[in-house]
DNA sequence: GAAGTATATTGCACTCGGTGCAAAATTCAA
DNA sequence: TTGAATTTTGCACCGAGTGCAATATACTTC
């Protein structure tokens, strides 16, 4: 057992650097305009083997997005069973985004918004995302993921990720922190919804 | 002027030849599985017309997605100021799946179910639509598109759009009117949030 | 250290979606 | 009928993504 974790941590180097040019070269030319073979170049290594690292081009940008997720279905799974789903959204929001990067959420940021491919796949993962949320709920719940209450708190939640996590990176020249921002969107939210609409209309 | 417009009459036709032969191969043998010079053949045009028609395969399938648009943008802009936003998006939400032919709307729920591809550029054109309807929003409120609230706002719409469109054609089989069901579904979203979350925590 | 096994890398050929361009066919207005 | 506007088409091209088989590299065993 000379070395144990050897290939392991070639290709967790590998991955990095792939990442990271990925990650340059988008932000220098866009991303349309940056191939694959592109960034397979810049990092040194086939064409061929990118996509052994990366299903597709759109993740080496959105890679990161399965880290948060992990953290965000944890938090709702830990979740006290009688917490209102409000609060356990926010506890998870905050989870989930306590753990990022600001100069990389910032070009994340910005790359999505000038490429629509890259909102596309983007929306795609909040797709799969909220499925995966209607199966922590429904486990908390014991209510069925398909039920109807149970896919409204999904999206719930993934909005409340999505829009709050969007408006506060475009916020964090302000330095505001998370906890509080994310305590405010849900604030907004529960405001407007309790005014009840026209029953008889 | 012997015939005026015959050009756009062919165009129409050709069109709804595309569609036609593509939701039929799409239904028989899957999605991912027809391509585009399958279509284009079976309506008896070439590749590259078919391009002119369409922007991509997955627009066959989507494009009627522009019509409810149009006409959930319409009831949101209609709507009197004064209206609470539940209701607004009650009535909008009403307007726009009221146009929508029940076998159709299987048979794009039943494709969106097991094809990746297309659940993604789905909810692609969601994310365009949520920010036409931010846009809509702010015309009623004076705010900008990109306040927080309103941002908000039109998530909440989206997401009682997509979720209650979804889960109203799984219910189709009921029998169920919209307006039912999506006052429903509002009155279920109207409770949820009514319970705040735990302020100190 | 050498031999053998597992795994990673690579090249190659291929499919498919999508686009630009210019020529040919069609429709429309004079 | 002539000529302009528009549609259709073919062709060549690019880039993403995949399957496969060969080669190179890391790990294990003796």
């Amino acid at each position: 057992m000379t070395q144990q974790g050897r290939r392991e941590q070639k290709r967790e180097e590998t991955r990095r650097r792939l990442m990271r040019e990925g990650q340059r070269l988008f932000a220098e030319q866009g991303f349309d305009r940056t191939s694959v073979d592109e960034i397979a170049a810049a990092a040194g290594v086939s064409r061929r083997t990118f996509f052994h690292y990366f299903g597709s081009k759109e993740d080496v940008v959105l890679s990161r997005h399965d880290d948060f997720e992990r953290a965000l279905l944890d938090a709702i799974r830990t979740a006290p069973p009688e917490a209102p789903l409000l609060g356990v959204a926010e506890q998870a929001v905050i989870a989930a985004l306590g753990s990022f990067d600001a100069d990389e959420a910032r070009l994340l940021e910005q790359l999505k918004r000038d490429t629509p491919a890259l909102r596309a796949r983007d929306h795609g993962k909040y797709e799969r995302l909220e499925r995966s949320i209607a199966g922590a709920l429904a486990e908390r719940s014991g209510a069925s993921p398909d039920d109807l209450r149970t896919r409204l708190d999904a999206m719930l939640v993934t909005g409340i990720l999505r829009v709050g996590g969007s408006e506060w990176v475009r916020a964090l020249a302000a330095g505001v922190p998370i906890e509080e921002y994310v305590r405010q969107v849900v604030r907004l939210l529960g405001r407007e919804l309790s005014s009840a609409p026209a029953e008889g209309s």
